[in-house]
DNA sequence: AATGAATGAGACTTCATTCAT
DNA sequence: AATGAATGAAGTCTCATTCAT
């Protein structure tokens, strides 16, 4: 009785603890992998660190590429989201930005995650360096990948009908370039822990999209 | 002459013999981690398919981490070297270039490495890749990472001299971008294979550059 | 009347809920067990097929050993069952037979069973390869098992009195020899399922047991 | 110093060394086998059994199915010898037999083994019964039995040429009855560990087998 | 009566490393 | 210098069982 009034009422539902154990070892997950990698982080210490016990999480996942995989799409959508949420906070709308500031917005936004990035941040990075084999690729990774480049493609093309972004571009060639870059330099940013001026890589990444996409006369009239 | 005799003479020197095993060794451990990423190439199959036995490995590197911090040595130097070789090839000499066109010239001839990758390219990658955890740390990698990019720096500051590159970047920050840039494309020329246009993606970047790198006026004269 | 009532009543007894549980699992028991053997047949997957909750098994049974148990009862008295059917149906009392007929009737069906069987009949046989370690006991199994043995030597006793056994038989080591040829042609009925002439082989064993068993005069008068 | 020179010096070459551990490993799992059954005996078990490290069994035989494969082929290659050695010792050859002699002293070799067996002799039948399941075979004992049928056959059929089998029977049929009868007698005689007449079971068989396949006259003819 | 989340022991397997040859 | 047999720790996964709901 003492126990169930103490802290938090201990989860009422078979659903709620089931999801309350998945979240735990996701974000245990997120953590571990984070700081040691994919194939160093046991599902052993997984269950110790998310509180539940060293089976748990075979027994809901199934394996651990799934607990990976599940891993790799939740964070994907959680940085999108938090992409979505700075940028309506930025603006009053997205509706109302040019494809390229929608772009700039996003990239800065991105990179602004990774300058002093949460576990689960890195961890998405490292899940994407643990793609570069050629076999082992984690599943619904690569797929997720696809869609984010596919997006990019589409607001590439949005700028060339709107203007604000030129129109002898190639979108695919384009948004691969782009895309590297955020990787690229993101990682960059997680790895070189000693570098100092992060907001001038983000405010020269800036500089580069619009040196690079933005028409030549109209995108600097003045 | 030394050469020669050794060639036809049946026993090599036992120093000889160790260097083509520790090379058959690095070679099959290159092929095996572009493969199966770091973790899942074992010494034994290294052992296997460098023609060795199982132990050699842990016998001539003392251990895997040892072997594998050569091979990241070695793969970064090789990469340099045939950039560099292939920049001569291009170019009568370096010295006759601006310090911008020897930075186009190499972030071309980079990406055009890994458009067709080797196994060996390709394990350069992976084994950046292995760097994102934070504890995880392959010796040596960080610091000849380091090293590169301490070399970009330089570039640019050259380039600000010679009036190739614009004076009012950040020479720290556009060398952690064009870093970026450079690792986060090959990246994905390894990841997305099933990428068309190779050579745009190539194109679109030394435009970039050049958008980005270039003073406004002389750059692009009307 | 009773059994009317019942079915167009929505919700049944308790009583009757829990024996139709019990029996789904037992059924999906037996289909897994023949399947993949005693070992791998997972309660879990004995609940899902039989479309009730992973923990039923242990709480309706106890343990999986006590399930096991009921089952090779159950299946040993089912096939007894179906064999005095078939008995019957093929004369019209099994009073009137000999003792060597009936023992050929039986060994008849029984055969018979096995060259189309059900995956019950293949679970039985399953649960006794099961028997053979030295420790390894299926519980009850191997009362059954003595159980049926006694009832054969009984029978060859029997056939002792009538006449249509040879006297000269040993009824404990003919019992024995009986007992394993069925046992032993069922289970290479079933692994070699290949075998094309299942009808020759119960014909053949029908003419051995006469062969061995009859008195040598009146069986095959000239 | 005194270990070495103490009982028997150990093994000296590398390929000795591995053999006897081989060896060790398949006895051990032949031991716990008939103990407790394929399933139940670990590999860790098997190798504290043997005198080795827990891992070594997976080492040398790649999987827990190689090992039990390897044993099972090993298993029915010695008895096989083990029958025909017995054969040799009881005539002087076995060129001089009928075929039906031959059949008959083949089975009373074969059941006398049973009446002390060895655990690995308990194995072999343990094993067969593992093979009972639709799914679960061991890689290589369904062959071997295949094997072993066929020479009965041959056998058989001739019998039927050199006079001594009736020419009335179906050599596959009677082919499948008698392994039947020798596997399934075999495993009564390991189950019904309580049984007296084991002589008499090994007779009976006999008896059975003279009065099924010998010629009705020819066979006893004064 | 029934569910299903959770446990934790135990199984198989992989692998870097050691060491006798 | 080189081999490869052997070790033993660590990893993933399976599963009977327990228990709160």
């Amino acid at each position: 009785m003492a126990m169930q009034s103490e802290v938090s009422r201990p989860s009422r539902t078979q659903a709620e603890r089931r999801s309350r154990s998945e979240q735990a070892l996701l974000d245990a997950a997120g953590a571990l992998i984070a700081e040691r990698g994919v194939e160093h982080a046991s599902l052993a210490k997984i269950g110790e660190m998310a509180g539940v016990s060293r089976g748990l999480a075979s027994h809901h996942f199934g394996s651990k590429d799934v607990l990976v995989a599940r891993l790799a799409q939740q964070s994907q959508d959680r940085v999108l989201a938090e992409t979505l949420l700075a940028l309506e906070h930025a603006h009053q709308s997205a509706e109302n930005l040019s494809a390229l500031d929608l772009i700039r917005t996003t990239l800065s936004t991105y990179l602004e995650l990774f300058e002093q990035p949460t576990e689960a941040d890195r961890a998405l990075i490292v899940m994407w360096g643990a793609t570069f084999p050629s076999q082992a690729s984690i599943e619904g990774m690569l797929e997720a990948e696809q869609r984010s480049y596919d997006g990019w493609v589409e607001l590439i093309r949005h700028g060339r009908r709107d203007g604000s972004i030129r129109d002898d571009l190639d979108p695919t060639a384009t948004a691969v370039v782009l895309f590297g870059l955020m990787r690229g330099v993101a990682a960059l940013l997680l790895t070189d822990s000693g570098l100092r001026d992060m907001s001038n890589v983000r405010a020269t990444c800036d500089a580069w999209i619009v040196a690079a996409l933005a028409p030549l006369r109209p995108a600097m009239p003045e």
